[in-house]
DNA sequence: AACTTACGTAAGGATCTGCTTACATATCGT
DNA sequence: ACGATATGTAAGCAGATCCTTACGTAAGTT
């Protein structure tokens, strides 16, 4: 779970996730997306995997990857566990920035 | 927001975190709670700090720290975005997971 | 069998991170 | 002014991280 959580503080692994948030991709269509090589993202696709983010399936000579939704909802839990007993707070504060924003249509 | 992200992403900064959650306290007095060396912990308020997860308040000799609501706030909304148009899927996928959970009760 | 395609893995390098020890600074009490 | 207390800052180190180039491997193609 700590693992999971440092895996999405990377942008080029976010960026995988939301690619294969919903589309099943192989590794080739995912690393075209990106300026860094192959073999990084090849790299950053095994860290999602290991930290139950991303699956993998193999049709022949490819990899296809998709997001791993148990995996996200694990985290997700972990993550509003964190903000847990503050929640109300939070709440009240995105409230007040909210009309803070919103103070220029007057 | 990229950075408060990698912030929370170290246990101890986490922990941190949730000692001032509701209450102000003294660099020391968080220090206290560690077990590496009050330099570590002072190096965690300023990464905290710089990130925009906690403020500081000058107080004679002490340093009194307390978590920022906004910073935080704004943090969980990031989260919640990147979540998102999923969060449906992420739900049923938590409920599944919960049903799973409570099979022994049968 | 030989070639091509799609991929992972190995090795290494630059930079970042989290930590330590030593030192600097600022405020308070006397 | 002086010493004690509370804290940050500097320097440096070991290990992690993210990337690259080179190489290995496995499945399809001819």
């Amino acid at each position: 779970m700590e693992a999971a959580l440092r895996a999405i503080a990377e942008p080029h692994r976010r960026q995988i996730l939301r690619l294969v948030w919903d589309a099943e991709l192989s590794a080739g269509e995912i690393a075209s997306h990106f300026d860094v090589t192959r073999p990084a993202v090849s790299q950053h696709l095994n860290v999602l995997k290991e930290v139950g983010l991303v699956s993998e399936r193999r049709n022949g000579t490819r990899r296809l990857y998709r997001a791993n939704p148990q995996g996200l909802a694990e985290l997700k839990a972990f993550l509003d566990a964190f903000w847990g007993e503050r929640l109300e707070l939070l709440k009240q504060e995105a409230e007040r920035e909210e009309r803070k924003t919103r103070e220029h249509d007057d």
